[in-house]
DNA sequence: AGAACATATGAATCCGTGTTCATATGAAAT
DNA sequence: ATTTCATATGAACACGGATTCATATGTTCT
């Protein structure tokens, strides 16, 4: 498929594992091991979800001796996390938009 | 499947189609067949993603006579827009992520 | 009521993303 | 150099959302 940047960057929000691993960071930067352990999931899933991520700068890297630091892109993530948090309060029947299906 | 709100939101971004949806609202309200004919695509296609968008409240409706008139609900997003050009514009080299793959 | 227009809905299919599992790569320590 | 720990990568598969096509529902007008 033929992807624009838009569809990519919501793509990264648009899942559970992906916004779990949000979640994970908001408090700080992580290993991917910490990661997986604090949502409960294996380490390869979680390594690929964040390449997609931080292909798209929603996370930021940096390694330290074998271990891989992963953090928020926080300009971008932080807002857009209050964007959502604050439209499923006040539009979603304070907690669920109606399933798909 | 079972999306949580969150997920369901994002999703509601994360295609092409619903992307186009939105910007062919940017500037103001329009029937289906409206949109439909801006971006090209079948009506059919269009309704289908409509439903989805509105069920989570990104769109307004308003019947006037045969016709739906839909709208964005631009306190959520206009905000995210801005945020999401922001960022590309500012952390993916002006225009690109990197393509998944 | 019937015709014409506008939109929604259902079901089937397609297609792609996410996951899984196995394995490779890399980094530090012995 | 080899072992161990930490992470990344590749390929195959599965699942679910998006699209498609046909048809139903709804609204207005005559």
């Amino acid at each position: 498929m033929k992807c624009n940047a838009y569809e990519i960057f919501f793509m990264n929000f648009a899942n559970k594992t992906k916004l779990d691993i949000i979640y994970s960071l908001r408090e700080g930067p992580l290993s991917v091991l910490e990661i997986a352990q604090k949502i409960g999931e294996e380490q390869s899933k979680i390594s690929h979800n964040l390449r997609k991520m931080s292909e798209c700068r929603l996370l930021n890297v940096e390694q330290r001796g074998k271990q891989r630091i992963y953090s928020l892109n926080r300009e971008t993530v932080i807002p857009m996390l209050e964007l959502v948090e604050k439209h499923v309060k006040t539009c979603c029947c304070a907690g669920g938009c109606s399933k798909l299906k």
